[in-house]
DNA sequence: GGAATAGTGTCTTTCAGACACTATCTG
DNA sequence: CAGATAGTGTCTGAAAGACACTATTCC
């Protein structure tokens, strides 16, 4: 299988970079959007994680290795990394010619009560709160991250298919006080609650038992109808 | 420089596979979308250009070079290759272990008349007009690059911030009629004439002489007023 | 005049933004 | 009861879809 012409030339590492998204207090009274990071040595310096694809392998299989090794969680099927681009100045690494292919992912805040690193804020313009700049362009990657988040969870697009939470940091069943609460935290902005009711229902599916809607535990006010986002369109 | 800790391992070759897509008779009544394809040998077949990024060079700069060498085509600062996808599986290239980072490129059609290869017609489905199946997974590239290309043409989303011909397949002057044409032909579908032109017409910039609006030379019919691309938004 | 294309006007539908109002819970 | 939140109704404005009509050219 190895052809000499093909290898004579020198390669580049390529590694995967994981900006791990999550909204942290989902059914909480503020949710909040944040992004996993570490602490690395060599070089020392906070940053993503990731790690090099190793030969006979794929860039999902690296990206469920780097949570199994790096992270310390384990994966299923619903790991769903999306490249965001390629970063391949060459000299972004000053150890060795390195291309990076940042990735981001969303998790449920449940599967990351054990990762190693830190949830940091996100503010509005995707940057981190109060974190000193990360090494390589590990800043970058987070607000890319961020940006093509927030492009889905905007949902005031005539022609937009945007689904309730389409990356699932809440769990059903819930109501739609959560799940605008959660929608506003990933896009940094309030939304008319009214608005938001009116595009989502339509792709809600409410809670019945003996055909009477299911109410949500209040502890003020009148209790609000349960759904889960509806399994077919 | 080198850190042989970091190399130890096998590395891949990363490639830039690129989907060349111009417009053809941009101003003729029937415009065309096609994509450029290339016979190759090593394995023989038909492919799309592409090439090996070479040590201290990046995705843009072997772009570039894939342009000038495989291409016959000089290019400017005009060149912005849009990363679609990283074709990965280990075994997509039986001769070696190869990555590629696949891209599509918009070209003006007067651009390529010296380029080495086909312009082969795109059908509505991203299909090849008559093609057998191209080598690797090079009409899978196809197909996103036809995608890619067509959301951005799409003008028929509220808030989408469409731009008249935003990839420049049509050189100005021009008319609402032959930019119209263009737009059907990436998209591949008809569009109506009155919304199309109430929608284009806020970001274009009549051309004027003595503050009359120039007309084109008609070969039946009323003329029509020429237009440019607002420079300003 | 007739055919063909350019350009304008307008009606309808859809839907986001905004506001008002009613309903039902807790304390 | 008051306060708080859930849920409904409705008005307005912006813009797409669709259709009708007028204007200007070539034959």
């Amino acid at each position: 299988m190895a052809n000499s012409a093909l290898e004579k030339y020198p390669r580049p590492g390529v590694t995967v970079d994981l900006a791990i998204l999550t909204v942290v207090g989902a059914t909480a009274a503020i949710p909040e959007l944040r992004v996993l990071i570490q602490d690395r040595t060599d070089p020392d310096g906070r940053a993503l994680p990731g790690g090099f694809v190793r030969e006979r392998t794929t860039v999902a299989q690296t990206t469920a290795d780097v949570f199994r090794r790096k992270v310390g969680v384990e994966f299923g099927s619903e790991v769903h990394p999306r490249l965001l681009r390629l970063f391949d100045d060459p000299n972004r690494d000053s150890r060795s010619w390195v291309i990076s292919a940042a990735h981001a992912i969303s998790v449920r805040e449940a599967d990351l009560t054990s990762a190693h690193g830190d949830l940091v804020r996100v503010d509005h313009d995707g940057r981190l709160d109060g974190e000193s700049p990360l090494q390589f362009d590990h800043d970058e990657i987070v607000a890319d991250a961020v940006r093509e988040l927030r492009s889905r969870y905007e949902f005031r697009h005539r022609y937009a298919d945007t689904l309730p939470d389409p990356d699932g940091f809440l769990d059903e069943p819930f109501t739609l006080h959560q799940l605008r609460k959660v929608h506003e935290a990933v896009i940094g902005e309030r939304l008319h609650k009214d608005n938001f009711n009116r595009r989502m229902k339509p792709l809600l599916d409410p809670v019945l038992l003996d055909g009477e809607p299911v109410l949500a535990e209040s502890l003020r006010g009148r209790p609000a109808a349960l759904y889960r986002r509806l399994t077919e369109a």
